[in-house]
DNA sequence: GAAATAGTGTCTTTTAGACAATATCAC
DNA sequence: GTGATATTGTCTAAAAGACACTATTTC
């Protein structure tokens, strides 16, 4: 039963980190991916997901490694990033049948990315509309940027969390359209203020308002004392 | 850029499952827990969570790992399984620090558990809220634990999943006590039924009735045409 | 009939949904 | 004032919640 570090070392897998960042840029929600080298030696062209593998020797967790892959192709802060699934099987990385991918998104703040290329590799904020109709990624990428984007979507009706997309102070108006465009519907006005009232989710910046060339708005920042929110299920308690 | 094998495999992390099986018998949910051996060499005699390496020689992906780990200490069919989350860190396992823990958790059902004692090890079917008390798992096993038992009481509010742990045949009576349960709380017996007519998700064994002392109860069975269903949520979408 | 549990109905309160009305800015 | 958008209010419909009532069995 003595352990034998050398047993497992054939049947080990490469294990892989992805992490789908998503950004909210001019009314439309973007990814961030990096374009293979025209010689690479597989998915030569082809764009990937910010990605790397998963040593020991550099990361104490996968969560960091996670970080690593999209800050060598960014160079901010990750306000938000949550565990997707990891994947396993043949399909993953066809030269290497053995492999495993934890995978993760990422909700950034547009203001928060200061320098997003790089010398090594190209690198693009994409629509991920347009994304998910193209075919030709890299590895299983597609699949993780489409449990991705479910991910975000429906999270988007039972939790604040389109607010990590916003700026720092952001309109009602505003958080209202982003949640309507991840929803993929338009929602009830006076509703959707009571919602926000009543969860005390956002508190006021006093004093402070958006000026366009109409009657001004309130800005608003996340209630920091708030934590894992939900909005309450309609759910038949008894008392 | 030519792949050499050999590079990544001292930097290959060690990849195990783990699995949390529960079932509801006797008005409590328990899960299965076998106890490691006492000159074992690390963890003697404390609980575990059935679990293996992920070896690609034997299992194509992780999920039929997770099958694996709990097939050959029960000898079932898994009517539900779900993936619960990928740990890394020193702390799953200090002999080998270099260890990744994919979890699962499963819903069977009591009655088609026909033999859960194997010869090789000691396993039993503890109550979970037992379990969750003590302190003296084996490897992260606590964590993994709360974390199942975390996302099963959850998902009881907004999803039908408390029907998975019911025998195919139950009453909303028995349904409703185990999402009581589940959720900690009473429920409100017209909204519960009222719930359930609305959705569909069970249908009437025609004529067949539970017979106790008292009046029979009519009997459901889930609908096979329903799939991922979650209750409505209230949000608040405009016309 | 009594006891026990299954299932239904009724009333009140709360929330959702539609949409009108008002407010505040630039010009 | 007009135009544009922010914000509030009002009315109606639907759902939740509390709880009493009826139904069907065994004894």
């Amino acid at each position: 039963m003595t352990y034998n570090p050398e047993i497992y070392n054939d049947q080990r897998p490469n294990v892989g980190v992805t992490i789908v960042p998503f950004i909210y840029d001019e009314q439309v929600i973007k990814t961030l991916v990096y374009k293979r080298p025209i010689d690479a030696e597989q998915f030569a062209n082809t764009h990937a997901l910010p990605n790397c593998f998963y040593d020991r020797k550099k990361f104490k967790t996968t969560d960091e490694a996670a970080k690593h892959a999209l800050l060598v192709k960014t160079n901010i802060s990750i306000p938000y990033m949550e565990q997707l699934h990891t994947f396993s099987g043949d399909h993953i990385d066809p030269n290497r049948i053995n492999t495993i991918n934890i995978t993760y998104f990422a909700l950034l703040r547009k203001s928060d990315i200061l320098n997003i290329s790089e010398k090594n590799f190209v690198s693009e904020w994409m629509d991920v509309d347009k994304l998910l109709k193209k075919d030709n990624f890299a590895f299983n990428h597609h699949e993780v940027l489409s449990l991705a984007w479910n991910r975000i979507c429906s999270k988007a009706e039972y939790t604040p969390i389109a607010t990590q997309l916003l700026d720092e102070k952001f309109t009602i108006v505003e958080f209202k359209a982003l949640t309507e465009l991840l929803m993929n519907t338009k929602l009830n006005n006076s509703r959707f203020r009571d919602r926000v009232e009543k969860s005390e989710l956002l508190i006021p910046c006093s004093g402070e308002f958006e000026n366009r060339k109409t009657r001004p708005a309130q800005l608003y920042t996340v209630n920091p004392h708030i934590k894992d929110f939900f909005y309450p299920r309609s759910m038949t308690k008894a008392t």
